[in-house]
DNA sequence: CTCCACCCTCCCACAGGGTGAGGGTCAATC
DNA sequence: GATTGACCCTCACCCTGTGGGAGGGTGGAG
């Protein structure tokens, strides 16, 4: 177990390649405001801080934010993001179990591109036979109206 | 003016063919929470009420829920939907104002629809080279840890 | 010693809903 | 005339995920 020293000067943390909250934030991509929010919410495990009571981060501190970036990039959830990570650090963890959660975020994706590609079908039909010039007739607002 | 007069009783109201706020979410399909919320967030107009400070929907009132909720289910925002209930009600808009609202929606929807394309493309590669069985060994966790 | 950039905590905002507490009211049945 | 159950009222808090700002402490360079 690494466990950094706790209370330390902030040089001295510096020097041993423990980085601020505002390095990690430019390492790993994730907003300062979001790390400290991970954080308070579990994602994040505690990091030791300094005499100042400025947080301070190690290497796999960063590295467990790049995965949680691209988790988020990838649009799961933070539910997700919990499991994933700890299936992560979980070396013997089935691979079935990481399978399963990317299947569900999956169908949901899917879900919600087929309802949003209907919104567009319907949309583009109607706005294409809107004259869309200074008369009040519309069809998209016909639509509205009446559906 | 269509102005319902105030402080009706409850029996009378109804008998005109006004309806209480339940009523009114049936026919409309808008949550009776909803159409509280939209009342207070100023989409929809204040309504009259009886004695009893229950809230009282008339005949256009309900079309106009009717409207917000279609609306709603084609994806627009409630900023939108704001704009365009005002259209609507200006008989001499120029359907130009409408296309454009729903243009600038069908862009977004468009965009949102390429990003979680390319989320599914990502995962589904990634899952279909996951073995998904008591092994621990798994591509998407490595995409998410090195990426 | 001063200045600026950074850090801290705490609270608020957004969309677009949902849930529930703690009350009042209406109409039908007994 | 009382009870009952389905409504209605307001207020206030919860969710997801992120940003903004207030108000105050610190680090390091000039």
């Amino acid at each position: 177990m690494r466990r950094i020293e706790p209370f330390l000067e902030h040089a001295d943390a510096l020097g041993r390649g423990l980085v601020d909250i505002g390095r990690a934030a430019k390492a790993s991509g994730v907003s300062v405001k979001m790390i400290r929010h991970y954080e308070a919410i579990g994602l994040l495990k505690k990091v030791a801080r300094t005499y100042a009571n400025y947080r301070v981060y190690g290497a796999n501190d960063v590295h467990t934010l790049r995965f949680i970036k691209r988790a988020r990039s990838l649009g799961f959830s933070i539910e997700d993001i919990r499991e994933l990570l700890s299936l992560w650090q979980n070396k013997s963890r089935p691979s079935a179990a990481v399978k399963r959660i990317a299947s569900g975020h999956l169908e949901g994706l899917k879900r919600r591109i087929t309802e949003m590609q209907s919104m567009v079908a319907t949309l583009e039909h109607l706005s294409d036979h809107c004259h869309g010039d200074h008369r009040p007739d519309c069809p998209i607002l016909e639509d509205l109206a009446k559906a």
